[in-house]
DNA sequence: CGGGGTCTTGACCGTCATCAAGTTGTGTGG
DNA sequence: CCACACAACTTGATGACGGTCAAGACCCCG
């Protein structure tokens, strides 16, 4: 009981939490981290997985956040995805074999690694659990559909929404940015500038109210409006 | 040994075809179709599963293609992918239990229905199949990542090499497009005016020759480039 | 206190959306 | 088989949104 305890605290929200009990219960004589994962401590901007490399592992972010992003011919640096604190990440390389993206810590970070091998070995032994993964990964394929939003307003406004309720939760109202406005642009494709010209103007409207990184939603049914 | 050949014929390039063969190893007393799956022809335009509608089944494309599109609340379409001949759709839905898209088809099409309660009872019979499924969902995850590049030409240029490989094959030059330069806009996040003066350009520079809904590739490098 | 990264704001310009008109293509009924 | 109607496509003119370049403010950390 001490070990479920322990995942209890630092993993009571993470996507993978079915699959640490499991591995628990099925060998309730080992400590889960030493069986099925070790943890890693990122410093800000430090570097947990590189484009092109061998897939090994799916990485859950067990607190901070990171982004992964691939920088094309041009130099130009396209994001991803951001992952918060209880989301996993890697699934993209299974197919390949090869991790798509690099991934770096926005901010200080601690992560778990999950050897995919073990991983599998796992599920195998218990084949339900199947569909726990298959579930994870459906819903990374139906998330993050609002980059292809039309106007700079309308992308920015339902990626405060989406940020905010992974970080937060859903309906919370103050929100720290992990990331930059560079950040955000790379990833619903704007400049810097546009998304702090488009910060402003939010606030203008009376929106959000805005403080560097930190902001607060002043209406939520407004912004999805806007977000559509 | 008919049934087998009666598989390879339609399906020799389908996604689902391990499962298929699964399931006719595991039965080899019943016809796949009527065991596992049947089939729905559809007329261009018609209707193959609507948005928010109860998810009960994955849908391969036999013959024909498809489109997944939504539409938000200013009345504007999006479309989400394309599937064709031997491609599968649904993955989206798993998580929620709702269909995320409505698809329609593009041209007259034949395509397999998949009900994924049955589909699960097959992998639960045979979890190592559940490999496959992740690894195929995986791709989709993977995949399609080229909507984000910055410029009209670019968009284009990356649409038309996806299209043409997975129509015809890698390495083909000749593509007949199934679906309108409103299509093709309403996926790359342009107007169909921008395609359609888009693709003069590709065809003033030499890239591409074009002539309505059927194109020919001048120089894949060329244009792989300008995708980057 | 100084330095580098981050953020904001402004001026200008290019790309693509919008509106419009004309052409081509397709399918249907006479 | 032709004629008509409507959808799809092309091309042009204009304007708005966001990119680019630049300058200055702010902030964190040494």
């Amino acid at each position: 009981m001490a070990v479920a305890n322990s995942i209890k605290q630092a993993c009571s929200h993470c996507q993978f939490l079915p699959f640490c009990v499991a591995t628990d219960n099925h060998n309730c004589n080992h400590d889960h981290r030493t069986l099925f994962s070790h943890k890693r401590t990122l410093a800000r901007n430090e570097v947990l997985c590189t484009r092109h490399h061998k897939f090994q592992s799916l990485f859950a972010v067990e607190s901070g956040a990171v982004k992964a992003y691939q920088v094309d011919s041009n130099g130009h640096e396209h994001i991803k995805a951001f992952y918060f604190a209880g989301e996993v990440l890697g699934y993209r390389a299974i197919h390949s074999g090869f991790y798509i993206s690099s991934v770096v810590a926005l901010t200080d970070s601690v992560v778990c690694e999950i050897p995919y091998d073990r991983f599998i070995g796992l599920l195998n032994s218990q084949p339900d659990l199947y569909q726990n993964l298959v579930s994870l990964i459906s819903k990374q394929l139906a998330g993050g559909c609002y980059v292809d939003a039309s106007s700079a307003e309308q992308r920015l406004a339902a990626f405060i929404l989406d940020v905010s309720s992974r970080i937060s939760g859903v309906g919370a109202t103050q929100v720290t940015l992990p990331m930059t406005r560079q950040d955000i642009g790379h990833y619903l494709g704007l400049t810097a500038e546009t998304i702090s010209r488009t910060i402003s103007r939010l606030e203008q409207a009376g929106l959000i109210v805005a403080d560097g990184r930190s902001l607060r939603i002043v209406s939520i049914p407004k912004l999805q409006q806007l977000a559509e």
